[in-house]
RNA sequence: GGAGGGGUAGCGAAGAGGCUAAACGCGGCUGACUGUAAAUCAGCUCCUUCGGGUUCGGCGGUUCGAAUCUGCCCCCCUCCA
């Protein structure tokens, strides 16, 4: 089984432009191909994940990738998908932002057999005339009104910078595919109207195919985006998204997207996922935890894996051992309130929601059920609080 | 530039001088049931020293009293240029 037959077989293939050739080049490791991450945060997120794993996979099987950071368009913001105008970032962010970028990446990504660039190194150069007459001639307009990606914004408003945002990606991928034999573009299937565009102004400009594949993009069984929680996105960056609270995410995820999730996300052998397919409904819980520890362990490595799933087995599974458990250091007297006890904890944003919390049953310390908002509570070494069912910290007194 | 419509809590959306810290839905939190799942049910969901305090795009005004009336400004949408 090729490369390409494993993707397809594992459902991570949405749309191609080509299914023969594209077969053909990922197959023989002849692909060169890109994939665009836009610096809009200082830390890649699960939805650059997916496409992290495929470029690996990719890369074993010879083909190159090319990681192209958007420093310049990032400047632009794209608005596939969006209902409102993206925030301008500084050029200062972005900068950050693909350095950080880059240092998250070269745990998948092999980069002496890999290139890295930065579009900023040739948009923001870009002459404005030069460039209309260059590539305008060959969009059209109507044509790019009737792309599924701008579809929300011409009820909402689209502004020309954001419609301007196509052009770019188009421009990236014929300039790639001059400069360094670039053939191949792979992206979340919401890119899809952009990656033609590329496409198709190559084949104008030069007469020749270059290829597009999307990326299955990752849906729960209620079609809303993974990764992503109440307080925001799941990132990969342990300072922003603990390995356990990572860990804990996978560990929780719905039944019905197990199974989905193995085959997109995890490099665990189809032959075993299938065998696992077919274990009795009643080992759903095991699933989940190989589910989080493969994953915890392809982003943050053995080690933290395999403290998170003891961590996890410590405290779900009634094992006395708290060594593992989240921690916090604070500087705290010998006795303290209990609402400001959980506010600097930051298990509550406001004494209100604290008393709430305690109110309504939800705050256990050492093992013991606080009621009383007004009790003050003796600091030795440590404490252990709980909230409400899952989440643990132990406050260790500075 | 002109005409019209709009900006209300994380989001959607009611309210049109006092009865409104602001209906309802979603989301979120807590509890019950469970399997660290889903579904369901109940409660909670601006802050507070629990006396109150600060909110309905912004700044002023009218009024005993304003999210509600009014002046100016900012932003968004639709139509016309």
């Amino acid at each position: 089984m090729g490369i390409y037959e494993e993707l397809q077989a594992r459902g991570l293939i949405a749309q191609v432009t080509d299914e023969q050739e594209i077969r053909e080049l990922l197959n023989k490791g002849k692909a060169k191909f890109y994939i665009g991450f836009d610096p809009t945060a200082d830390s890649l997120h699960v939805g650059h994940f997916m496409a992290l794993c495929l470029m690996k996979r990719l890369q074993e099987a010879g083909n190159t990738p090319i990681v192209l950071v958007g420093g310049g368009t990032g400047h632009v913001g794209d608005p596939s998908g969006r209902s409102d105008l993206r925030q301008m970032m500084s050029k200062e962010t972005i900068d950050h932002n693909v350095e950080c970028f880059k240092k998250q990446m070269s745990r998948f990504i092999d980069f002496n057999n890999a290139l890295v660039v930065n579009n900023a190194d040739w948009l923001l150069k870009l002459n404005y005339v030069e460039l209309l007459r260059d590539v305008g001639p060959h969009f059209s307009v109507n044509n790019m009104l009737r792309a599924e990606c701008y579809k929300q914004r011409m009820e909402r408003g689209l502004s020309f910078l954001e419609f301007n945002y196509m052009i770019m990606q188009a421009y990236d991928f014929y300039y790639l595919h001059e400069k360094y034999g670039c053939n191949m573009q792979f992206g979340g299937d919401d890119q899809w109207s952009n990656m033609l565009a590329g496409t198709e102004l190559i084949r104008k400009k030069t007469g020749k195919d270059a290829y597009a594949m999307t990326i299955t993009l990752l849906l729960n069984s209620e079609g809303k985006k993974m990764g992503k929680t109440a307080s925001g996105a799941v990132w990969l960056d342990p300072n922003k998204t603990t390995p356990f609270e990572f860990f804990q995410y996978w560990r929780n995820v719905e039944d019905a997207d197990v199974m989905k999730c193995f085959k997109l996300l995890t490099f665990v052998p189809l032959d075993k996922i299938n065998e696992m397919e077919a274990w009795d409904s009643s080992r759903i819980n095991e699933k989940k935890e190989i589910l989080a520890y493969e994953l915890t362990k392809l982003v943050h490595g053995e080690e933290e894996a395999n403290k998170a799933l003891q961590a996890a087995k410590n405290l779900f599974a009634g094992v006395g051992d708290d060594s593992t458990m989240p921690s916090i250091e604070l500087e705290l007297e010998d006795e303290v309130n209990l609402l400001d006890l959980l506010v600097k904890a930051e298990l509550a944003t406001s004494k209100s929601e604290a008393r709430r919390l305690v109110e309504q049953g939800g705050i256990s310390i050492d093992g013991e059920k606080k009621t009383n908002p007004n009790e003050m509570i003796k600091v030795s070494e440590s404490i252990k609080i709980k909230k409400g069912k899952k989440i643990f910290l132990k406050v260790i007194k500075k």
